[in-house]
DNA sequence: ATCAAGACTGTATAAAATATCAGTCAATCA
DNA sequence: TGATTGACTGATATTTTATACAGTCTTGAT
């Protein structure tokens, strides 16, 4: 059992996936042709109804009547001679009880050099939200992860919590810990790990954010 | 025999940078149609001969009988020459009057990959100063920096005025430009562009933090 | 002065690629 | 149980794209 986090069916995110990789490879999108000789189609319309399914749910946008006018909106995947397949995992949806560095949570991987960091960078995390927008932090934001199970007060750290996975200040008194969060509009999320279990996941090395408004 | 990329003529050189610019900006290479439409021309073959002098020099490779079929034989357009495989210039103190990417100003390389910013980053620039606070830009930062000369009104932009340079947003008005802080304690700086000069060195693309506080 | 290379116009056409119509088959959903 | 959706086959019309051929005009080198 797959996460599904995008609502693509599992042939849709094969096609996705070959689109991609056409891309990175290639230089430029796939026609239907190509889609088809790569699925053993045998009719181009296999892979049009594909993409408009695709175009449909926003995964891809069409452009009509274009050669090859198939754009991924989250712009492209680019080839990257130096830093190729190195880098960090980027970890999507988190689910429940699962460990957070599963497979299934790997959303893509970013040419990052982990010793960027210090101490070393194990994997990011994409910010939802603004609970700590005062630390700097801002909804979208990529967070570097280092893998640790203790924390010490004052450091930011991702958090299990609850079933929840969360990224805040650590502040720990006696059995009882507060996760702080850096903005007047978020609650404080206090825990007695005599009662509830609490798991520290990493400390929070760094932060890297792309395309600032404008 | 080695490839001579310096001899090509200045036209052929325009044609190239056009198929890089389609490139980053389509996500594909383009077609002789798109290039004729491009540069004005009103037959399909002043692009033809254009691609076929280019691929005879070696700058491009073409695919015969596909459509968009013109590769970059180093793979995705990347940056210039000078600091390629280097990772990203650190900027540190600029001098007044001074080029900003002037050799002297760097400071350090850091292995990021230009391509993870979107337009890619040309440099690094260390935050100096809480101005901009509230864009979630703090103290230390380092900001990614996409090389213009030109901005729109909301753009976070690295700009030169009164031998300062100065990282704030932009905003203008007619002749006059405001570059606003993000931060209630910094006053917006105002400068008439008829009175004072006032240059845009870059667009601010993206941000990397390293070492949270803890 | 001639020659070659570069930068084009103009016309034509085959091949590549898009787009549409008409179906089949299986699984899921109301 | 009928309707809908997903995943296809098969055929074909239409547009886009590549590419060939025949030229003009200019510039710089021999």
């Amino acid at each position: 059992m797959t996460i599904d986090t995008t609502g693509l069916t599992r042939r849709q995110q094969e096609i996705l996936a070959f689109i991609r990789h056409a891309l990175e490879t290639e230089g430029r999108p796939p026609t239907r042709a190509e889609v088809c000789r790569a699925f053993g189609f045998k009719s181009p319309n296999a892979a049009e109804s594909h993409l408009r399914a695709l175009a449909a749910k926003g995964a891809i946008t069409l452009e009509e009547g274009r050669a090859r006018g198939i754009r991924l909106p989250g712009g492209f995947p680019r080839r990257s001679s130096a830093f190729r397949d190195e880098g960090l995992p980027l970890i999507g949806h988190v689910a429940a009880g699962n460990p957070i560095l599963a497979i299934e949570h790997i959303e893509s991987h970013h040419p990052i050099d982990p010793s960027l960091f210090s101490p070393r960078a194990d994997y990011l995390l994409r910010v939802k939200g603004l609970s700590m927008r005062d630390a700097g932090i801002l909804d979208g934001d990529l967070l570097a992860i280092h893998r640790s199970e203790t924390a010490r007060n004052g450091q930011v750290v991702v958090a299990r919590v609850r079933d929840d996975v969360t990224v805040k200040t650590f502040s720990a008194r006696g059995k009882l810990v507060s996760l702080l969060p850096a903005n007047p509009d978020f609650e404080p999320i206090t825990v007695d790990t005599e009662i509830e279990p609490l798991a520290i996941e990493g400390l929070v090395v760094g932060l890297i954010r792309n395309g600032l408004p404008g």
